[in-house]
DNA sequence: AGCGGGATTTTCT
DNA sequence: GAAAATCCCGCTT
């Protein structure tokens, strides 16, 4: 798993989508497939690395593998999965997932239903009940584990740029899975 | 369908 | 002190 996250963001983020996410929770074990991933790292003026390593921000100089899960806007977790090699700040944003197994807690979890769940990186960090204690988190073990899939066919894979971000935002960095009712938001 | 604002706290300038 | 990799509600068109 570390080999398949060990390149440059931007070329991982394409090959975590279809990828599923493996959740337990005292009520129940959750399953989800990834369908849209966004990348950041050094070089990039809106990644959180982007002006060094920070006590925040260390994890995503950490080894590939981890998450990394900050909070923001005072009431939002946002869920990543760490990439590139040791002493490199990069991360893949996971921004959207679909259910897999167990909907009937995630519906209960979000008080929503459909995709309406899942379609945001807070949302699917509500529903997977994945907080700052889950930050450095190796996902290889449970409670929450990555399984690698086999990259999905390139001509399903859609490119974009960025949602919510203010610098950089040209950049075509956003990869989702093409006609998705999972998707965030199409092109 | 689309826009505007409020919630609420950590981080960095 | 302000912005932030956001979400949701309520109001307007």
């Amino acid at each position: 798993m570390n080999e398949y996250l060990a390149g440059a963001a931007e070329d991982v983020a394409p090959k975590l989508l279809g990828c599923e996410l493996l959740r337990q929770l005292p009520e129940g074990c959750i399953r989800v497939r990834i369908v849209e991933t966004e990348a950041y790292h050094e070089l990039d003026a809106a990644s959180h690395s982007h002006r060094g390593e920070t006590k925040r921000n260390s994890v995503m100089f950490g080894p590939a593998g981890r998450a990394y899960v900050y909070f923001t806007y005072g009431m939002h977790n946002i869920f990543n999965i760490v990439t590139g090699n040791e002493g490199e700040g990069s991360a893949v944003l996971v921004r959207a997932v679909e259910p897999l197994e167990n909907v009937r807690l995630i519906e209960t979890r979000r008080a929503r239903r459909g995709p309406d769940a899942l379609n945001g990186p807070a949302k699917l960090c509500q529903a997977l009940a994945i907080d700052g204690a889950m930050n450095g988190h190796n996902l290889s073990k449970p409670p929450l584990q990555l399984i690698i899939k086999p990259p999905i066919h390139s001509s399903l894979v859609e490119v974009g740029t960025r949602i919510g971000i203010s610098r950089d935002t040209y950049q075509p960095w956003r990869f989702f899975i093409a006609n998705n009712p999972y998707v965030s938001r199409a092109l």
